[in-house]
DNA sequence: TTTTTTTGTGATAAAATCGTAATAGAATAT
DNA sequence: ATATTCTATTACGATTTTATCACAAAAAAA
């Protein structure tokens, strides 16, 4: 199931009536209440955008914000009632995108919540489709011709990565980074995997549409065009 | 010329002592105060970022802020004693990323436009486009008459740098520097270089609009003007 | 453990790019 | 006007980068 909105709150009965607010006025909201329970939403669901509160019971927001970071890049949020400089300043280098005073108005969190969510609209995106190729980023799973095609963790991880960049040129510095996280294993390895890619995905893996070398630079995913 | 940042607030004293504070701390920034000189910067100029107060003396920040959304994507941060949420909301919901509350914390605000300067740079750093030729940095490709013309990895690194330079002469020194990394191979090398860019994108290479020979020195970009 | 699958390695081939050298042409200085 | 210095142009070979293949190592599954 996919979510816009999760808010992570102990504080159930400010974090329900958010939640009710919020879906009532058209993003569809969840809301777990505690660093744990986040974890073990994020296990079987997806989310656009986190409300995260700092104070949470079972631990604190800027360390869930922390391990979120590593494997998400998805809008988070922090909420609470701290008032002091250093607090916000930690939210915002630490990867958080705002920071709002609890107590907050419903009508402008939801505002600020529209206007994120329309800014990242496209980045968060479920994954990729013409009538060929289609990539479920939510399933983890990747068509050609309509039919399920078998993919590694790896490749699909580095497929994935190129569609996020889709149209940009990703450098083979920043795949050894990003979907080998950081152990460079040699351009030779990055070869042979593009290769095993354009081999399951490719009309014809000679003469690439979807996987482009961009020349002492790296690779591009083109959807369609170029 | 491009700047990080730009204020845009009649509040002088305010304004100035902000932009010094961010120029510290490695957000270069300029400031304007007033709509009218808000948009003749940007006949000149390009910004990554806007701070923008809604009570200005020649005109209001909300209709500045729709003017801009016509035409650019950039973030903008309205800036404002007004305290209702009525207000915060209209800020949001006409294409405002955020709403900071005078008088603000220069730190604090600092990390903002930093966070958002992350999340935003890659994408706002757009290129440069006249009429003739586009060059798009995401994407790492330029076009030329609306056809995607073939670069080789220096080729582009050259072009985008005296674009990023636009109007500036740029040293045949400093081109080895920063294009071959150090490595200086010899003057001949740089010639056929900017030959080889001239045969891509100029109309007539043998006599160059944008690519333009200073005598004794170096390479100047001169996008359409010069 | 054994089998299977996935990932990485090294050798070789192929392709594209880059630098060099030689020559011609401009601009500047004497 | 001439010499000098700097830039433009051209073609070609050396170098660098990528592709491909077969196989080995590692990891995961049975």
């Amino acid at each position: 199931m996919k979510y816009n909105c999760l808010i992570v709150d102990d504080e159930k009965l400010l974090a329900d009536s958010t939640a009710e607010y919020f879906n009532l006025f058209g993003v569809s909201t969840t809301v777990v209440y505690g660093a744990d329970e986040c974890r073990s939403f994020f296990k079987d669901n997806t989310a656009e955008l986190i409300l995260l509160d700092i104070n949470l019971e079972d631990g604190s927001g800027f360390d869930l914000c922390r391990k979120l970071r590593q494997t998400t890049n998805i809008p988070i949020l922090f909420i609470s009632a701290r008032t002091s400089d250093d607090d916000k300043i930690v939210a915002l280098n630490i990867g958080g995108d705002d920071y709002v005073q609890k107590p907050y108005s419903l009508g402008v969190l939801l505002a600020k919540v529209k206007a994120v969510l329309k800014r990242f609209g496209k980045a968060c995106d479920a994954g990729y489709s013409d009538g060929y190729l289609t990539v479920d980023f939510a399933a983890k799973q990747a068509y050609v011709g309509g039919n399920l095609i078998k993919l590694t963790a790896l490749e699909y991880k580095l497929l994935s990565y190129l569609i996020e960049n889709k149209g940009k040129v990703v450098s083979k510095k920043e795949l050894f980074e990003r979907v080998w996280e950081d152990k460079f294993t040699g351009d030779g390895t990055l070869n042979v995997h593009i290769r095993r890619l354009r081999e399951a995905i490719e009309k014809n893996p000679n003469n690439p549409e979807y996987i482009l070398t961009v020349w002492g630079d790296g690779y591009k995913f083109a959807g369609g065009n170029q």
